[in-house]
DNA sequence: TACGGTGATTGCAGAACCTGTCATCACCGT
DNA sequence: ACGGTGATGACAGGTTCTGCAATCACCGTA
């Protein structure tokens, strides 16, 4: 048992999807992926609160990062706007991830279970907006829908993303998907 | 133990709500819910898929009859209206159970779990709005886009009525809160 | 080199959740 | 009286997750 190499989250995040596509999410153990990664199942729950939680990484830092962009936009930037940007900017760092992401969105479709703490992560991400928007001096309803029409634009561009043939960037997919989005409420 | 005496279900809920309420969620086991009820943990199993699920009862079958009504609408109705109207259509039931609703909220908002499958609920509800948008002949991405924006205004008005000291109907605060989105979709 | 502090890792016990399997019971029609 | 049906119960067992305390490696300091 190689104790201390260092990057244990990340083995234990390679681990767990290296498992999870063998032999499924179910029939994988905690103790399992812990084992794989050279540590023991007690380890593993000192690094992730559950055995969901390994597939998502960084899924907080970013939630921070989006918040803090929101905040920092410029005044005279519409909330949609500042929110648009503020996901753009942050886009870059899953455009290096996109095989990461495939392999991750496969097994998150196939179990409820999954997807659940994946709708919590995006309605953690739609409060987070909410609360920057509200910062910003935007006043509820508005700030609350803002964000959440923010956050169903944002899953559509993942989604095409992951989608698309000719790998375009995240970025220019979530451009797309805020002009969809600016079309269609303009039928409201 | 009185067998078969009828209600199994409901006096599972009943029994759970009241547990959670005295000594809080985490501190209830299925089995003392089961005992409460004059049955045993296994039959609670029989009735409800986990622990979570006894607090979210008759979600399936609301989520089924908004999608009915839906795509049940009348054509020249907007999509939006659409789904108001199938709101307001089955917000009797909740009206009825206000009181419940109170304690079920008190719950749900002191526990994160609890709160993921809210979510998992609503993201449920979208997805089937979505499905009854599409059958009427909406394309995506305005079909995904008006159904998360539509229930976004649902759990609004759902939160004005449950804090209203008016005691207004949640078809009132439907009617309300699908104003606001219009007035706020304008701005974007 | 010795020593102690710090933080990560581990072992162990145990509660609770959830499932599979099969037996048992009440009801109902014949 | 009899058999079918469906709900309930008993039991075993795996898995998830937590609390607690011990162990280990590293690092700065004397």
């Amino acid at each position: 048992m190689g104790r201390w190499p260092g990057g244990t989250q990340e083995r234990l995040q390679e681990a767990a999807i290296e498992l999870f596509t063998e032999r499924g999410y179910e029939r994988t153990t905690v103790a399992e992926i812990a084992t794989r990664a050279g540590l023991t199942e007690r380890t593993f729950y000192n690094h992730f609160a559950d055995k969901r939680e390994v597939l998502f990484p960084g899924q907080d830092s970013f939630i921070a990062k989006v918040r803090e962009a929101v905040g920092a936009a410029p005044a005279e930037q519409s909330p949609l706007d500042a929110v648009n940007a503020a996901f753009i900017a942050g886009s870059d760092w899953f455009d290096q991830r996109r095989e990461a992401a495939q392999r991750r969105r496969h097994i998150l479709d196939a179990h409820t279970d999954l997807r659940e703490r994946e709708w919590a992560k995006l309605a953690a991400l739609g409060e987070a907006i909410t609360a920057a928007l509200r910062t910003r001096g935007i006043p509820d309803p508005a700030a609350t829908l803002t964000a959440a029409v923010s956050v169903t634009a944002y899953q559509l561009a993942a989604a095409r993303w992951l989608a698309d043939p000719q790998y375009g960037t995240l970025g220019h997919h979530l451009h797309t998907s805020f002009e969809d989005l600016h079309r269609t409420a303009r039928s409201w």
